[in-house]
DNA sequence: TTTATTTTTGAGAATGAGTTTCAATTTCAT
DNA sequence: ATGAAATTGAAACTCATTCTCAAAAATAAA
């Protein structure tokens, strides 16, 4: 059992809180994307693996992992919520590819310091940001370059 | 008739399109709002008024003036698409405050200058994108504290 | 270790923004 | 006016997500 499963399992287990067949599943599953997911691929990934937990339980799984701390909302992009493992991760923005859907994670301290300004100078109180940026990617301008595509 | 409603029906006359009573209402209400606005907004704000438009047609109406170039998506947020007219604003973004759902929109020469830097520095041909600030607005602070919130 | 209590689960219904279908209505050119 | 083309409203449909509730699993108590 790797490290991260059992704090994830003593920090379950105050209070009540259950740490059931299922939710080791998930939480395995998660650790073995190394990447930004979402219930519904999470659902995918363990249904061709014969495993069958419902959506309901995912998403209600994700919710609690986000409040335990394990995981975060990295994104919500059409309409569908991104999350990823929060002990690994900084804040950092995405920058998309909206023909292959790549999704490369960057930090860029000099917005950071502005977006600071920016709360300030309109007296607010920092909650959260999300910067996103959508593009192509070089590979996908080739491909399209090739078909010749207007 | 404002000068802009008499653009956007010289605009929509081309191509078969029609300038209906519906288009009219939809166009004159946003253009009252000087402001963001949800189609659920147009929606209740109309209804009010004694105006009745089906929620279909001011989607497909909101679709429409985007594609005509004469509103365009400001920002998607829980879910909801607002939209803003566009010749009035340049590119801009959002800070939320997510008390009381003000909107103030600012533009910040300097991280545009950044985001240009990352769309070169990864390869990636710009799109389109969008950066939200989310906290809480001073009168909102205010009045938590009166509260005694913790 | 049997029973009682609490939490969790899955199935399916519900939600809510947005889209689609289709018959009825409106618009516009003839 | 007449007919073709565009538009509308009502209602059905999507799709991600949440809720409901009875059954199942985990834990605590006896």
């Amino acid at each position: 059992m790797k490290q991260s499963i059992v704090i994830s399992k003593s920090r379950l287990n105050k209070e009540g809180i259950r740490f059931t067949k299922q939710r080791d599943l998930l939480m395995r599953q998660i650790l073995n994307l190394n990447d930004h997911f979402s219930a519904d691929l999470l659902y995918v990934k363990l249904r061709v693996k014969g495993i069958n937990i419902s959506r309901a339980t995912i998403y209600r799984t994700l919710t609690l992992f986000e409040e335990c701390g394990i995981i975060k909302k990295a994104l919500k992009d059409e309409d569908i919520s991104y999350y990823e493992v929060s002990e690994i991760n900084e804040h950092h923005d995405h920058l998309i590819c909206v023909e292959c859907g790549e999704v490369i994670e960057f930090y860029n301290e000099e917005i950071e310091k502005i977006q600071k300004e920016i709360y300030n100078n309109f007296n607010y109180l920092p909650a959260s940001h999300q910067l996103i940026l959508k593009g192509i990617c070089e590979k996908c301008r080739r491909k399209k370059n090739g078909k010749n595509i207007a």
